[in-house]
DNA sequence: CATAAAGTTTGGTCATACCAAACAGGGAGG
DNA sequence: CCTCCCTGTTTGGTATGACCAAACTTTATG
């Protein structure tokens, strides 16, 4: 019978438990998706990218050559490598081999990125979260007036050098106005910070880039970095703390301003 | 013909096309994995969860009705609700339909949880977060002691009079203890700062929870902070960032002494 | 030796089949 | 009439096997 021999087809299900464990009652942390055969790919690719068995930047093996390792079928390979993915352990682009990528505080916030422009979508959300950054960088400053290093000194003096340099070009003013904000998150010499400026300046960009800007706007900025970094010359948290206060409400209040978004 | 039948198989690959654009050229916006099929569904799903069309907390429709809304197969339909489900936006215990999730901030930070734990295994991942957590907090009392309002005060002293009740259960302690400085991250009136807060303790917890505890250590944790609340009370932003520095600095150093852990 | 053509992987999808756990109904027992 | 257990159906998890198209390799060619 034809059907008799289709019907076939599959033939060791059950048997393929061989090695793989599906963790009956496990910990079950905070992850939400868990207990399917995948997960044990998972576990292990992971483990093998963060012990660097899987050497960083290198391409990860072939699909059919994982399912030969794993003793798993293509789906669950794929499915591994899907979660694994945007999970930020391996970079996979459509059509080619998936890349190994060795977490770092930056992949950490790109995984949120999804979920940040989502909730920035929602009322009140971009104002949340630029609310969060004034907070931050105030204390940035202050702390910067506090302990920073000369070359801290020395590295903001160069950024606020350039930010002037480039205030008749509003292109390259954006740039500079970044990166002078962002050595104030290098002063701790903590790689969280960095890596949460990278966020807030891609996640608040959208909003900044569509806003008009001028020389003037941008002369404005200039002075208001000028004072900041004045104040932290002078080992006045206070008046840095300030300073940037205004700095930011002031940019705040171009943009509310600038479209219409009140509740935003 | 048997085989013919089987050989068939496949009818309309190309065809699937109807209706699934692939973004040939798209804004490829940060996301890594992109251009695959599962995309289109993905960003359809992902839409009709924001925009409320699927229901906040309730099942995803059937996989087999999903393959025929957006005519695509199991395939395609499965890893779009893997690659959803580690997004956060809905959820998928390992036999149970999948429940959809509108995103919040606590999912943002449950998203970054597993490559936040690895970075925690790297040298100085755990000292990092901690100081990220200190000089927030720092900046959080300083907040604190400059604009609690009434309604805050009064949740910081419940919050301290449990801790002082539980000195002598120390698992209490840590509940009440971790509470304490939950209200600290309330006081801004920004949704941010709780889910950070929810961050940190989840993910430092792992090494806390290792370490003894005792009624005396309680006893000493208290006492700090009430010294912060006091600092609070009085309105005095430098005693009460100092206050809560040495809090931590201390409970830091005795974590570092117990393990040995000198350069973790 | 550079380059174009031919051949071989390999990722992306589809279709089908089966198992086991979850779920929905219905009948037995209180 | 309500509760509980048993049973048939639904549905998620996996396995196979095929096939296409793009990427990668090898080989022939000018």
């Amino acid at each position: 019978m034809a059907a008799a021999q289709i019907a076939v087809g599959r033939t060791g299900k059950d048997s393929s438990v061989s090695g793989i464990e599906v963790e009956p009652g496990g910990d079950a942390h905070s992850m939400p998706q868990s207990g399917r055969a995948a997960d044990a790919v998972i576990a292990k690719l992971e483990e093998q990218i963060v012990t660097g068995a899987l050497e960083n930047n290198s391409p990860l093996p072939a699909e059919r050559q994982l399912m030969e390792q794993f003793s798993a079928s293509r789906t669950v390979i794929r499915e591994a490598i899907a979660t694994l993915s945007s999970r930020g352990l391996i970079e996979s682009r459509p059509r080619f081999r998936p890349v190994v990528r060795k977490p770092d505080y930056e992949t950490a916030l790109t995984a949120v990125g999804g979920i940040v422009r989502h909730l920035l979508t929602e009322r009140g959300g971009v104002k949340n979260l630029y609310d969060s950054r004034v907070f931050l960088e105030r204390a940035l400053v202050r702390q910067a007036a506090i302990a920073a290093q000369k070359d801290d000194i020395v590295q903001l003096r160069e950024a606020l050098a350039a930010n002037k340099r480039a205030i008749d070009n509003s292109d390259a003013f954006y740039l500079t106005d970044v990166a002078f904000h962002g050595v104030l998150y290098t002063i701790p010499k903590n790689p969280i910070f960095p890596a949460i400026h990278e966020g807030y300046t891609s996640w608040l960009a959208p909003h900044w880039e569509k806003m008009l800007r001028s020389p003037e706007r941008n002369l404005v900025n200039f002075r208001s970095h000028e004072a900041i970094f004045s104040a932290i010359v002078e080992r006045d948290p206070d008046a840095a703390e300030e300073a940037l206060a205004n700095h930011l409400k002031a940019a705040w209040e171009y943009v509310r301003v600038t479209f219409d978004l009140d509740q935003l």
